[in-house]
DNA sequence: TTGTGTTTTATTGCCTCC
DNA sequence: GGAGGCAATAAAACACAA
């Protein structure tokens, strides 16, 4: 495990300071990646002679550059023999093993190193590690440490990516949301007031029929389009909208008994107290208002329903009208209930 | 000074590739 | 089977507040 290094001596000094070029011994030893038990530095500097430890002080002229907050020195120079003598040097080699922390200026080598390229060749470590003054091994360590560090930067990097990401496609889908529903609604108002439309259009176009019966608007199935309506009518009058477009020209006739004087007069005279309904004019637009006063359509009149569409009920009786006579006389209403 | 959290260095075991 | 990469982890080094 990691702990197994303790308790190991970890490399010494050398004479002449840290700048020898005897790295040889130290590089061969980290750049080789032997059996783990063998991979520990422990064999070098069991080697005990100080001289063949030479070649782990190359860093130190890196290190006698840089200085810093941290050690000034490298491990490896820490001890210096001939500046401690053969008794700290003795020392050095019965103490625990201590990491050290690369300098800072070793360690901005190696990060533009990185940039250049994570991936390390022999060739380029063995160069690295020479021009740092480090064991290959070591710098092989710093790249994969450095790796396993920008893989985790690259994870949170992608993290909050695809989370901002999310987060704009959950507000767009939001708004989506909004807007349907917001549309849902129009299309639900404007069916409602089509259908209202269709409805009062249909109250004030129905021929004239004794033979049928005044009825409530919610007491037959709605007839789903003006082809079905007209259908209905057929049904009901035995003609189409072309066979009645023929009486078209009674509507205002003022020599027709039908005539009515809509100044002044209901064309049904007073309503029956049977058929009297009050028509709702409130969801009428303008339009329909003013086809209403030019059709000399009476405000106060019955109703018979057709389909879904209610007609003024012909007070027949009353006047003596039949058939198709009641169709002409409300011949506009008609027209416009089958274009729908 | 000390306790605690973070960063860095290094080891270990496993895996893949040649 | 050896070399090298990677994930997991230990532990030293460091930063910092109390």
């Amino acid at each position: 495990m990691a702990g197994a290094g303790v308790g190991r001596v970890f490399g010494g000094g050398s004479s002449g300071g840290c700048g020898g070029n005897g790295s040889v011994g130290a590089s061969l030893l980290f750049n080789q990646r032997l059996p783990r038990s063998s991979q520990s530095p422990e064999p070098f500097f069991i080697s005990g002679s100080s001289s063949t430890f030479l070649g782990s002080s190359s860093m130190v002229s890196f290190e006698d550059v840089v200085g810093g907050k941290r050690s000034e020195r490298p491990f490896f120079c820490t001890y210096d023999q001939e500046e401690n003598g053969d008794e700290d040097f003795d020392d050095y080699f019965h103490q625990p093993e201590k990491k050290r922390r690369l300098t800072v200026h070793q360690v901005q080598f190696l990060e533009k190193s990185f940039e250049v390229d994570n991936k390390l060749e022999p060739e380029r470590k063995v160069q690295l590690a020479k021009d740092l003054g480090l064991q290959p091994r070591q710098v092989a360590i710093w790249f994969q440490n450095r790796r396993a560090r920008w893989k985790t930067k690259q994870l949170e990097k992608d993290f909050d990516s695809l989370q901002s990401n999310f987060n704009d496609l959950k507000s767009d889908y939001e708004n989506l949301l909004q807007e349907k529903e917001k549309l849902q609604a129009e299309v639900v108002q404007l069916t409602d007031k089509l259908l209202l439309k269709e409805k009062k259009q249909g109250e004030h176009s129905a021929p004239f029929n004794t033979n049928i019966e005044p009825k409530t608007v919610q007491e037959e199935p709605i007839v789903e389009s003006a082809s079905e309506t007209e259908d209905h009518l057929v049904s009901v009058f035995g003609c189409k909208q072309e066979d009645l477009s023929s009486v078209k020209s009674d509507v205002i006739d003022s020599d027709s008994p039908h005539y009515v004087d809509a100044a002044t007069h209901s064309p049904f005279g007073e309503p029956s107290e049977t058929y009297a309904f009050e028509a709702d004019h409130s969801d009428i637009s303008q339009d329909d208002e003013d086809y209403l006063s030019k059709s000399l359509l009476p405000s106060s009149h019955v109703f018979m329903k057709i389909g879904d569409v209610d007609y003024p009920d012909p007070p027949a009786n009353n006047y003596g009208l039949q058939g198709e006579d009641h169709a002409s006389l409300f011949w506009p209403y008609w027209d416009i209930n089958l274009k729908m």
